[in-house]
DNA sequence: CGGATTGTGAAATATTTGTTTCGGGCGAAA
DNA sequence: TTTCGCCCGAAACAAATATTTCACAATCCG
């Protein structure tokens, strides 16, 4: 690419990240972000956009094996003159230098649809009122999911444990399900997770669960799964993917959100909580020291 | 991304070109001609580029309505990144009805900044070189996560147990990780997920396993667990999320890809894998008789 | 052939940019 | 805890860049 067989910034940049510092990584980051446009301004300038010293840059420079900035700047120019002049203009934004048809890119392209179309049909005040139940101490959280889901019923769980009090995820075992139920008050609520392939046993659930009069909150795909008629919320996902499974990536997003909606929400309890469970940690030494 | 409909420096070259002088012209000609690298360098490069002094250069600038030289080259910049950005990167209001500061707005966009800076990463060829790892029946695959990612781990072990034999998933409780390296053989996959509150134990586990000779997968963050240095195939995602947790809806997406070509390369074997599955689905009643 | 007009670049100036120095600060190890 | 070592940015410094000034050419026109 660039004359005489040397490397291009960016690759010189994934070469070395591991042997980077925290600001250094920041500010690879920053530039590998909208590469090469955020390595062409001034010096002064990127240092702002990656919040690091002028000096971070100039080191960076000469860890990569330039004399220092400019001689940077000067390749990355020619680099752009290269991938300018050209023909092929580069299509493959995803995994750069993978085929469109690598099944990264279609994966990618795949999640990207999904998300468009979930999102734009998801109703933000119906996502509110959820958030609203589940921040609410009073009413206990119960999280089940199916053969795949179980491991997305999984992650709600564990956050949602760490937020608040009153957390339960339903074992796998559908045989089980009636012990759960049994401790389901009014009020409560039941995150269920039913994708196709729906089950029957969720749907026996939902059902016991609905006499007890719990509130049900409902993921599935967006053809609906049978709970739907018992659900309180539903969300809607696509989970279309060229694949024989189905993705749960829009899934997962909606659950992150809803978790970052609970924690916004009751900040002032989680906190107190969270800085518990960091002393817990410490003093298991479970973590590394740092970051 | 150049503000409110103005115009390109291109065109207003053009468009003024009449109305230039003999010098001015050569510049114009010069910059023109491999558009928009020339402009990027510093104007004194550019004047010796077109065999014209700097303040000719100036003065052009002011023609073309800029303020100087500095300013034609900042729109030089911000039309080379709109150009270059990823269209799909241009946020179209997700959620519709939903503000843009809404939640799921803001993971909306951190997830697709997320998966284009993780993807772009990725090196396909080593995505390709694990899939044909984990398509070996002959190496046993053992699953593990963390705290956080070890729903991420339940997730791919669910899968790859439908379309493969020999596959575990180490618990979630390290006391009992020894238990299960004394299962691992030299040639064994380990695919183990890690992201930032990287943990002790699982620094241990992979020490454990390198010395057994295990093949280890990683599964981490932009900035590399500790891990890193152990295994022998990295992905890195981006976890960014508007959020005090982190997001792992690239790494899912990835774990996603993986089953998928996995499941592709080994199409013969599986199919009937699957075929029997269906009949014991069958048998149990599990799903309801339809998609 | 002058004289007015316009175009141009050398040089001076002002401004910004890039680099180096240096010490505070923070985490890791003892 | 203290020490050690490294990271990082404020600030001083050096270098380049951009802009302005100004005088000289070139061109045009009467």
């Amino acid at each position: 690419m660039t004359a005489g067989g040397e490397l291009p910034v960016s690759e010189r940049i994934r070469r070395k990240f591991a042997e980077l510092t925290r600001a250094e990584r920041q500010l690879a980051s920053t530039m590998l972000a909208n590469y090469p446009v955020s390595g062409l301004g001034s010096i002064t300038v990127l240092a702002q956009a990656a919040k690091v010293s002028t000096p971070t840059i100039v080191r960076m420079a000469k860890k990569l094996g330039f004399s220092g900035f400019q001689e940077l700047q000067t390749h990355l120019r020619s680099e752009l003159e290269a991938a300018i002049s050209n023909p092929i203009a580069k299509h493959d934004r995803w995994a750069e230098d993978a085929p469109d048809t690598h099944m990264l890119n279609r994966f990618a392209d795949a999640a990207m649809d999904n998300l468009r179309q979930s999102l734009s049909q998801i109703d933000p005040s119906i996502f509110d009122k959820v958030v609203n139940l589940m921040s609410d101490p009073k009413r206990r959280l119960h999280v089940v999911g199916g053969r795949i889901t179980h491991s997305l019923a999984d992650y709600l769980f564990t956050h949602m444990q760490v937020m608040r009090t009153d957390v339960s995820l339903l074992s796998a075992h559908a045989g089980t399900w009636p012990h759960f139920v049994l401790e389901m008050r009014e009020g409560d609520l039941l995150c269920l997770f039913d994708i196709r392939r729906y089950e029957h046993d969720l749907e026996r659930l939902a059902q016991m669960a609905k006499t007890r009069k719990v509130v049900i909150i409902l993921f599935t795909d967006f053809w609906g799964s049978p709970v739907s008629s018992q659900a309180d919320y539903v969300f809607n996902a696509r989970i279309e993917a060229p694949s024989a499974w189905d993705s749960n990536v829009v899934l997962m997003l909606i659950v992150e959100a809803l978790i970052a909606a609970v924690q916004n929400r009751t900040w002032a309890e989680t906190q107190t909580r969270m800085q518990v469970l960091e002393k817990l940690f410490d003093e298991t030494r479970l973590f590394r020291k740092f970051t």
